[in-house]
DNA sequence: GTGAATTGTCAAGATAACTTTCCATTTTGA
DNA sequence: TCAAAATGGAAAGTTATCTTGACAATTCAC
């Protein structure tokens, strides 16, 4: 899967620590699922869509 | 989280098999996912949404 | 330009998602 | 009614997701 987080992390200028607090995961998590080493669960989709405002196909798509 | 998938699949007179075949996963896959035993990766989520027509969210929901 | 923050990544370990095989129970239909 | 199909779930094994801890490289702010 591909995503956006980048991008949406950078619109509102917080740092993959600031993101994986706001998700209550490791900042390596963050990174991981960032740079596509692996993809969250549903359950964290859902919180990461829930943290954004958006859908979960705003933010993942396959690739 | 929970969701629809037992009257999704009723809807279509789908059986377990006849979805999990769809999603190239093996039966006892959906089932546990539909008794709420586990909760699909992401991609396979992306999978059942595709099957189904449906937006993620109109068929997963957090319990 | 130096120090702090951020990012990328590795390693080792825990837990969750999936597999195949198997069996018991329930539902369906002729 | 009785066989076939469908469902629920256990056991054991594999792979993926996530953890903490660590370290190097990059970027940022002064």
């Amino acid at each position: 899967m591909k995503n956006r987080l980048k991008v949406l992390r950078a619109e509102r200028d917080w740092s993959q620590q600031d993101l994986a607090t706001a998700l209550e995961v490791s900042r390596q998590s963050v990174n991981a699922i960032e740079t596509g080493r692996y993809d969250p669960s549903l359950p964290l989709a859902f919180r990461i869509a829930d943290v954004f405002g958006l859908a979960i196909e705003e933010i993942f798509q396959r690739d």
